[in-house]
RNA sequence: GCCGCCGUAGCUCAGUGGUAGAGCGCAUCCUUGGUAAGGCUGAGGUCGACAGUUCGAUCCUGUCCGGCGGCACCA
């Protein structure tokens, strides 16, 4: 008997799935489809072990899914647009279209070895024209539908990368990428109206029962809807001007209206803007405002400021009533109007700003149990539940009822109207970046922004660009921007800005569809392919990539180019690997490799390889190079097989959990596959041992395992529980094990060889096809059925019943499968063990669940 | 502050309204022509705390404690 040897297997078997073309997906009208994606990889040109854990949970479910029956489609390919090829060509003087096919082709090749059921012939990367120019032409039917636009206006600023962020890739007032503090800058930026689509890409959560609630949960919180009221406050003297009829606030509490005691404009709102330009004061003031940070912190620790304007309003409900409108700096431009009505009494940053700027607080909401004439609200404003007071014809109301009539008295005075407001704002797709996907816009003097004509498609990068100084080394290219107007053949100027990486990856899961396709999407494919069955990827695109996503989805299924809704039907959020940090005493992080461990009794202890000093061992976080904390799949591959590195990444943890990476879990994985492969191995060489008595009974106990594990499994892959699944892989291996084998237990053992071989496929695949042909199979088992299981013998036809009394274990009892709770009682006063344990007792009450127990409740 | 997730053996984690489990680690023993290996056996747990519902709660409900994540001056 031999180990298994995984150098010569794996390779063997990759060589024969990929002479077969077995994984190859081919449009088979009549047969059920099913679409397996994982998020595609940047080519930073390494895979770590986080990446293979990824991929072969993708590849569980797509070879599940083919045993199953279903034609599947698993595709890969490359976000390849991005900012580490450009510090690369600045670093090293390589251009980032080579650095980044040099890293494809590493990573291919590293993909490939890990085995994964890929159909290899639909690789795109989208930085190859004939994908970013498909990007080009929707781009362009999108600009004319309306759906992108041009605007100046203030954005978010890495002064690091030196590019445009959206909203979404500014966390914590931080870069994404960069981690640098983001400035405000005004900008000329290209837009696409994701707003238009808020209600329905909310509404569309409601459709998506194979997401996560936690990130349909994040998405609704980031449209963040809101139901209230937009009215205009009429200027009391004219201020206003003829064009403006009075101050425009949104307010989702019109309830309390009559608590108004001022209204407060951002500091870059128009009329603050107006004002500006006529007094210095006010100048002075905006430009303070402006100098905070961004950070949380400075959020958080920010003191309300404010500034008179001597400007005055008259209260919609009560034009006698005048207002005071002030400038603060916690009003932000982007939400709402950009200006606010104040009700200290119950709003607490109204109450925080009240107080010190001096302005009356007039409660009208009064608490249940409250006495309106000694009611006060001090430094804590009361937003619960009560009754409206002070407020005319809103008296008496509780606060829904409230809104409502004063929504309606509103709408009825015509100064204003009930409104939906959303969180969510446009997204701004312009970068500063050389390495991206070109804007097809075209800068005239006389006809302003044209699109580029289709036939000029696809507007190409140049491929001589200088990226040895930071900022935008396209339009530093000294001749490309330069074109003639499409319009009126005058001299004009190409867009210089590319679009953010993320529309790259917003509709790549469409093109995968047919990637060689002529039009942007093969509408025949695409409607064969998708959606996305099940779509696998880190949380971390909760709100960017996957909303993204489903923007687009639907801004091109309105165009005509999709007829699905949502992109991804089903999505599976997966769990980082983590490893252990080590470092030397002077701080300096270790790799793994580097560092000798044994244990001292219960502690682990470690010692540098090379100096022989202890070291400190850190908790597990993810990897990254910078701790040095990285596990190569390669390495792991060297020693044990990529097959143990699967099996392992994938059962020590659920898959939406963290896994921390062991070199003791991936030996436990080894032992498994050894352990397996043992029982094959043995159908070579040995001749069964002679019959004894009690075998038939073995060959039944081992038939019921193997009907158990093939549920077990089964119903453990369904439900995305692989680390279920393999636990239940070992307790089948330990049964098969204790099977002894011979002639009478010959037939039970192959049943169950068979199927284990089949059950352990989507995991350690090629040890799968070595079990497989040992067992004299000749097709591969890649393309072999998923094995059955008889409910009859999955499920026990007799059952240990434990019996409590008075709810603690005192004995057992067997009785048949589904026998009756008289039966059960019957045998319960018949056993032995029982009757002692009763002496002296009375049993005033018999409990028996069918199946599973039996209590006595005695005294 | 609001929302969500998690807390089970030394470690990493399954699991269930009814017998508390796996892998690794640890201990003992066996094997020493599978050998930088293999195997048997074992110890180890008030299932985060308290209360409620129940014949019975690790599981359901509530409160609290601890850890993690998302959002956050959004009117």
């Amino acid at each position: 008997m031999a180990r298994y040897n995984p150098k010569e297997t794996e390779p063997k078997w990759r060589a024969a799935w990929e002479s077969a073309d077995v994984f190859r997906a081919t449009i088979r009208p009549g047969k059920p489809k099913y679409y397996v994606l994982e998020m595609f990889p940047y080519p930073s040109g390494s895979l770590h072990v986080g990446h293979a854990r990824n991929y072969a949970m993708g590849d569980v479910v797509a070879r599940f899914k083919r045993a199953r029956g279903f034609n599947v489609l698993h595709p890969m390919g490359w976000d390849a647009f991005g900012l580490p090829a450009e510090n690369a060509a600045a670093e090293r003087g390589v251009s980032p279209a080579d650095w980044t096919f040099d890293n494809i082709a590493r990573m291919r090749e590293a993909l490939k070895r890990l085995g994964l059921s890929i159909d290899w012939s639909r690789e795109l990367a989208t930085c190859e024209p004939a994908y970013y120019g498909r990007q080009q032409a929707w781009f362009l039917k999108l600009l004319a539908r309306g759906l992108v636009y041009r605007k100046e206006g203030l954005v978010n600023w890495d002064p690091v990368d030196m590019t445009v962020l959206a909203n979404e890739q500014v966390i914590d007032g931080r870069g994404w990428r960069s981690d640098a503090v983001v400035e405000r800058r005004k900008l000329n930026q290209w837009f696409l109206k994701i707003t238009d689509y808020a209600d329905a890409l909310l509404a569309g959560l409601e459709t998506l029962d194979r997401w996560p609630d936690k990130v349909r949960l994040m998405q609704e919180n980031w449209i963040g809807k809101s139901q209230g009221l937009r009215l205009t406050f009429p200027y009391a003297d004219g201020v206003g001007g003829d064009d403006i009829d009075g101050l425009a606030v949104y307010t989702t509490r019109p309830d309390t209206l009559f608590g108004a005691s001022f209204l407060a404009i951002a500091p870059d709102h128009p009329l603050a803007e107006r004002l500006a330009a006529e007094r210095p004061a006010v100048a002075d003031f905006v430009a303070q405002c402006r100098k905070g940070g961004t950070s949380a912190a400075d959020i958080e620790s920010a003191e309300k400021l404010g500034f008179d304007t001597g400007v005055l309003v008259s209260h919609p409900f009560d034009l006698q009533k005048k207002l005071p409108v002030w400038i603060a700096n916690f009003v932000l431009m982007d939400y709402g109007t950009g200006a606010i009505f104040g009700c200290p009494a119950h709003d607490q940053r109204d109450l925080d700003f009240a107080r010190k700027y001096d302005l009356p607080v007039t409660p009208v909401v009064l608490p249940a149990g409250e006495d309106p004439a000694v009611f006060h609200v001090k430094q804590t404003a009361y937003v619960g539940p009560g009754r409206i007071y002070n407020s005319q014809f809103l008296d008496g109301l509780e606060i829904e009822a409230a809104k409502a009539a004063a929504v309606a008295r509103t709408e009825a005075l015509g100064r204003g109207v009930g409104a939906t407001v959303f969180r969510l704002r446009d997204w701004g797709v312009s970068r500063q970046r050389g390495w991206g996907c070109p804007i097809p816009i075209i800068n005239c003097a006389a006809c302003g922004a044209v699109a580029v004509p289709d036939a000029d498609l696809p507007v190409t990068l140049p491929a001589d660009m200088d990226f040895s100084h930071p900022g935008n080394a396209l339009a530093r290219h000294p001749t490309w921007k330069h074109v003639a107007c499409p319009g009126c053949g005058g001299a004009a100027i190409r867009e210089t800005d590319t679009l953010d990486t993320f529309v790259d990856s917003s509709w790549y899961f469409a093109r995968f569809a047919d990637p060689a396709a002529p039009e942007v999407i093969d509408s025949a494919a695409a409607d064969y392919w998708l959606p996305v069955d099940q779509y696998i990827g880190g949380i971390e695109h909760a709100v960017l990539h996957l909303l993204y996503a489903r923007f687009v989805t639907r801004a091109l299924a309105d165009e005509g180019m999709l007829n699905i809704r949502e992109p991804f039907a089903g999505l599976f959020t997966q769990g980082m690997v983590t490893h252990e940090t080590y470092r030397r005493q002077n701080g300096e992080w270790l790799e793994p490799d580097e560092v000798e461990i044994a244990a001292e009794g219960g502690d682990r202890r470690a010692r540098a390889r090379d100096t022989d000093e202890p070291v400190v061992i850190g908790e597990p976080v993810k990897m990254s190079k910078s701790k040095r904390n990285v596990v190569a799949p390669e390495d792991i591959a060297d020693t044990y097989g990529v097959d143990a590195a699967r099996l392992f990444v994938l059962s020590d943890s659920p898959p939406e959990r963290d896994v921390q990476w062991t070199s003791a879990g991936v030996e436990g994985a080894w032992r498994l596959i050894n352990r397996i492969w043992a029982e094959f191995d043995v159908l070579a060489d040995e001749a069964p041992a002679a019959a004894e008595p009690g075998d038939e009974g073995a060959a039944t106990e081992l038939r019921r395992a193997t009907h158990r594990a093939v549920k077990a499994v089964t119903d453990a892959i369904e439900g995305f529980r692989f680390n279920s699944a393999i636990a239940r892989l070992y307790e089948f291996v330990a049964a098969l094990r204790a099977c002894p084998s011979t002639p009478s237990t010959a037939a039970a053992r192959t049943e169950a060889l068979s199927a284990l071989a089949r059950l352990v496929a989507p995991f350690a695949p090629h040890l799968a096809e070595e079990c497989w042909v040992t067992l004299g199979q000749t097709g591969l088992i890649a393309l072999a059925d998923w094995p059955r299981y008889d409910p009859a013998l999955a499920d026990d036809d007799e059952k240990v019943l434990p019996v409590q009394i008075n709810g603690k274990r005192r004995g057992e009892v067997r009785a048949p499968a589904g026998a009756t709770p008289l039966e059960v009682e019957k045998l319960v006063r018949e056993s032995p063990d029982i009757i002692k344990r009763l002496e002296g007792l009375t049993v005033r009450k018999v409990i028996v669940v069918q199946d599973r127990i039996v209590n006595l409740v005695a005294g």
